[in-house]
DNA sequence: GTTAGCATGTAAGGAGTTACATGATTTT
DNA sequence: AAAATCATGTAACTCCTTACATGCTAAC
């Protein structure tokens, strides 16, 4: 039961197999993926790096020299972690698990912005995942909803279906996507294909709505 | 410092002076609002209505008749919660409360939810609040997307992308939410006025986007 | 007869935050 | 000269969850 949901700690192990960083700069691409806009506290990822580091996945070396692209002399010095061998499997093996886990509401976002080091087999299982899941989801609340219909004053009303607007969004999303790592899929194994990626919303160069998207209750 | 984001009290509070509930039905519909779907888990719930009765907000009375529409017999007895007249003040004083703690993210599903007992200024200031931390938001991540665009990797772009595209949406929510708040303290302002409710998605027949509303970068 | 739902609670623990502590460098 | 950004860390605390403990009733 320890660390089941532990967020940040695949997190800054994906980020180091991109390359080696410091906290500071660590921080800031975790923000990005993270709950997507909230900050992360130093109080939380020092911690994290320190434990990581005594579990000799990662280890922190000194630094005084520009490690990213801005040629910048001696602030404090920074220590810059990067993955160890252990590390590199570790992050393997986390990065080949597709349970429950892995799509999740606190987990999946991090999941998916480590697609890229993931295998087409297991993010297909992710995204499928999520999507049962949210469809499950969906299912359940409409339920309530109908049930509990008429005791809900207009305000929770709308709360309620805005919110299950934004999951039925989601679900789209995840169809999506869906599509193309299958689409992707079946052009490798008929041509010798390219690694191409699944960005959904990659073209549509007209402004907006003018697709043929159904309109819905 | 304490209980500053405390998003059970204030919705515990407002659901009891809709009527007088025991936990468990409390439980059943805090979830519909509490993070839309994530079950609440009753470890939380039971020490906070016991620290609300300690400080005199609420009563507990047992009682083994049917509290609730449904004639069920002797269940284990429970314990059904009211309001007393010192939770019912500090109830409104809560509810009169339009600073930022009102629009977070933490606490502004709950706020809106109580928005039925909630005055149509305080309901205009909330709104406009969440709406202006958003927008916010949605500047300084299309920043950092577009500074740091060439160094992620398509999936977490995808991932980004999807992020605005839900915030921008809740803005556009928002916005119809705000202009139907002002549609009615005009409409009640011009004539006698009905308290007409804001639920923008009621009518709009239309597909979307025929309003006159900017394109952004 | 066993699973699911009703109903209330406690104890231990996890994942994170805020506040504090420190100090250099760059921009305004 | 002040404010913002860079950079690392610790201690205390908070809110919430999980697991445990108990027991009754309805449905399958």
């Amino acid at each position: 039961m320890r660390g089941r949901s532990d967020v940040l700690e695949p997190a800054i192990l994906g980020l180091l197999a991109g390359s080696p960083m410091h906290g500071y700069e660590l921080r800031k691409r975790l923000n990005l993926v993270l709950g997507s806009f909230r900050a992360l506290s130093y109080g939380s990822l020092y911690p994290c790096l320190k434990s990581l580091a005594e579990r000799g996945w990662i280890i922190g070396e000194e630094s005084t020299t520009a490690v990213t692209e801005r040629a910048l002399a001696s602030h404090r010095a920074r220590i810059v972690y990067q993955l160890t061998a252990d590390g590199k499997e570790h992050l393997q093996q986390l990065l080949a698990s597709s349970g429950p886990a892995a799509w999740e509401d606190e987990n999946f976002d991090v999941r998916f912005s480590l697609f890229g080091q993931t295998d087409a087999e297991t993010r297909l299982r992710i995204l499928e995942g999520r999507r049962s899941r949210l469809t499950e989801r969906l299912e359940t609340v409409r339920q309530a909803f109908a049930r509990a219909r008429e005791r809900m004053d207009e305000y929770t009303l709308e709360l309620q279906r805005h919110g299950l607007e934004q999951v039925e969004r989601e679900v789209r999303w995840l169809d999506e996507l869906i599509d193309n790592e299958r689409g992707v899929s079946r052009a490798r194994n008929r041509s010798g294909g390219r690694p191409a990626v699944a960005t959904p919303h990659a073209e549509a160069p007209t402004p907006a709505d003018t697709s043929p998207k159904k309109e819905r209750g």
